[in-house]
DNA sequence: AATAACACCTGTGTGC
DNA sequence: TGCACACAGGTGTTAT
């Protein structure tokens, strides 16, 4: 489900109803998660909870005595939710607030992670070796020459790093790579700086757009008043594979990248 | 050091 | 209808 616009129109949907909220319990049905779900609740209970951020696919939400980090991995959602609403199969932690309502968190593949922070997050082991927000400044395209200058590797794996830029997953990286005209299998250090100025403004272009539409739903994702996004609409080349360019009708090809499906067009995407 | 493969897990769709 | 299999939005860990 979740890339970085799926996440930012998480965090986006969660937060108002969270800041300023106090915590009444945390509850944890089932702490088999990717990492085993930490016993917080003696830390969290009480306070009071600061902001919700989002670094990478990372959600941080804050309060004075710590962070909790999570993950939604592939499958994962957060919703916003009245204390009584039933549990559901998958249905595995629960944040309770003061005003009546519950952070829950679903996620059926359990690839997701619920974590706890008591130093700057920016510390932790998960987070201090990524890579530039792609939605900020400092993600430009002498950055990218910078930081692909040594990579023989594809662009587009390159592109799905997140040591050289965070947030970018399967359906963004072949929809960026479409709209700049690159192929996916090109070598990364051997593109030029007219082609990477372009793609750092594609990958931009092609985040920012989804979370304006509210993010990708392929099956199920919607944001935590429990709507669906609407940028499924909007894709060029991800899962249409065999099915004519958009731009100039030739059939889209597939190929595994990294063991992940990737489709191009072979006359739009030359290298 | 860079790169490639593997691991984690459930649900869904396809082909026999 | 049942079964085996491939595949899915991610990414840390291990092996090459």
């Amino acid at each position: 489900m979740p890339e970085l616009p799926e996440v930012e129109v998480t965090r986006q949907g969660i937060s108002p109803y969270l800041v300023e909220q106090q915590v009444t319990a945390l509850v944890v049905r089932n702490s088999s998660l990717r990492w085993p779900v930490p016993d917080i609740a003696q830390q969290i209970v009480g306070q009071t909870i600061r902001d919700v951020r989002r670094r990478a696919k990372y959600l941080l939400i804050d309060t004075d005595a710590g962070t909790t980090i999570v993950h939604l991995g592939m499958s994962g959602s957060l919703r916003v939710l009245p204390r009584n609403t039933p549990v559901e199969k998958h249905d595995h932690i629960d944040l309770e607030l003061a005003n009546g309502r519950i952070l829950r968190f679903n996620d059926p593949r359990r690839f997701g992670a619920w974590l706890w922070c008591e130093l700057p997050e920016a510390a932790h082991p998960l987070l201090s070796k990524l890579g530039p927000e792609p939605l900020e400044e400092c993600f430009n395209a002498s950055y990218l020459i910078q930081a692909l200058s040594n990579k023989k590797r594809a662009i587009k794996l390159c592109l799905m790093d997140n040591q050289v830029v965070v947030g970018v997953g399967n359906i963004y990286a072949n929809e960026a790579l479409f709209s700049s005209g690159i192929h996916p299998q090109a070598t990364a250090n051997k593109l030029d700086k007219d082609r990477l100025t372009l793609l750092v403004a594609e990958v931009k272009q092609v985040l920012a757009q989804a979370i304006k539409q509210g993010g990708t739903t392929l099956k199920d994702f919607t944001n935590a008043d429990g709507k669906p996004g609407y940028f499924a609409q909007t894709l060029n080349v991800y899962g249409r594979g065999g099915e004519s360019c958009h731009h100039c009708g030739n059939l889209l090809s597939e190929i595994k990248l990294g063991q992940r499906t990737t489709v191009f067009c072979g006359i739009c995407q030359t290298r």
